[in-house]
DNA sequence: GTCTATACTTCGATAGAC
DNA sequence: GTCTATCGAAGTATAGAC
């Protein structure tokens, strides 16, 4: 029962706790943030791992078996990290911090692009994302309504769209070397979080 | 002199104004919207469009080239729609229903997917989104000055940035399948537009 | 658990005939 | 302007030895 999917074939695979599996998706990781979803392909997974291609099979019998792996593992991973921003004492500041991560931006973008043509991966991170956005909303409807912020005029559940498109976007532009508008957006969002939460702390 | 680029092979091209060349275009762009970047490979825009592969060659010297010729044309057409819709009664609504266009916005990410590794892609597709933000931003300084918004507190480019940013993320996450809080959002940008704007048409 | 060997497909790109 | 023919590289995936 350890296959994931349809469980057609009867070819054996690599357990999911293997230190050399856990390599294969590191290297994928790289690859991905580097150099985009295309150039996530067997071989070259393989030889930033300095393993050999076939590996990749033994571990994950199809691509798109790495690539759920992929999200799953990023998925749980940024579930625990959102966890503990939202439990910090400046929640919307840690909030905006973590989604304001450039690795962690970069990588949900490229899978949001290769999820748009590949079914599989598109449901698993649609889950993922309403998963993250329904914890950040339970977690914050009482800091805000704490701060003041009537929830009939800004629900917590849009402030929370508007939070992760402006932190996603202003990486994703910033990769690209458009910045036209960035730092008077950034002046603001800084403004908006100093008055809630008061000033950034510098350590 | 026809050649684009740095002019190494003596290799003829097709000229631009070809109705084969515009069909070819035409092909890439279905299917970078149906499939994603990795689906626009010479031989599957040449059987989309009904023709050769080798005539993808013809036209476009590499495929890289090609995607140039599709940036370009789409930052054309995206730069007059722009004009019309800031010259319009209602520049801001205008402008909030272009970028949530959902074929543009999506047209959008995938070029920028793939322009995360691709540089001469990059910077052509950096180049055209300097110079519509900041049209923007020349021709909405003076309307929102008029609707007693103080570019002191939110600039102009701020709040196209803002624009730009929720209308994309919508779209992406719509097509994904992971709609958390887009309604309260949609809901809560459609009061800001009708506070300065008046309320939508229904034509 | 990792290797060699291999089958088959699709890719980008070019040369040269018509 | 479009065709036939073709190259070498890279892709996914599997079988079976060690």
């Amino acid at each position: 029962m350890r296959d994931s999917g349809t469980m057609s074939t009867t070819r054996r695979l690599g357990a999911e706790d293997s230190a050399t599996r856990a390599a294969l998706l590191d290297a994928a990781r790289q690859l991905l943030l580097e150099e985009g979803y295309a150039a996530v392909t067997s071989r070259r997974v393989a030889a930033r791992a300095g393993l050999k291609p076939q590996l990749v099979h033994y571990y994950f019998r199809t691509m798109d078996d790495l690539f759920l792996a992929l999200v799953r593992r990023g998925g749980e991973q940024y579930l625990e990290r959102q966890a503990r921003a939202l439990a910090s004492p400046r929640p919307l500041r840690a909030l905006w911090e973590l989604s304001s991560d450039p690795a962690g931006a970069r990588l949900t973008t490229e899978l949001a692009a290769l999820a748009n043509h590949r079914k599989a991966i598109r449901a698993e991170l649609a889950a993922y994302a309403g998963r993250i956005r329904r914890l950040q909303a339970e977690a914050l409807a009482g800091v805000l309504a704490g701060y003041g912020i009537d929830a009939e005029v800004v629900p917590p559940e849009a402030l929370l769209v508007l939070v992760t498109a402006l932190s996603q976007i202003l990486v994703l532009e910033d990769t690209l070397g458009a910045t036209t508008g960035h730092a008077e957006m950034r002046a603001l969002v800084e403004r908006c979080l100093a008055h809630y939460e008061g000033p950034a702390t510098n350590g």
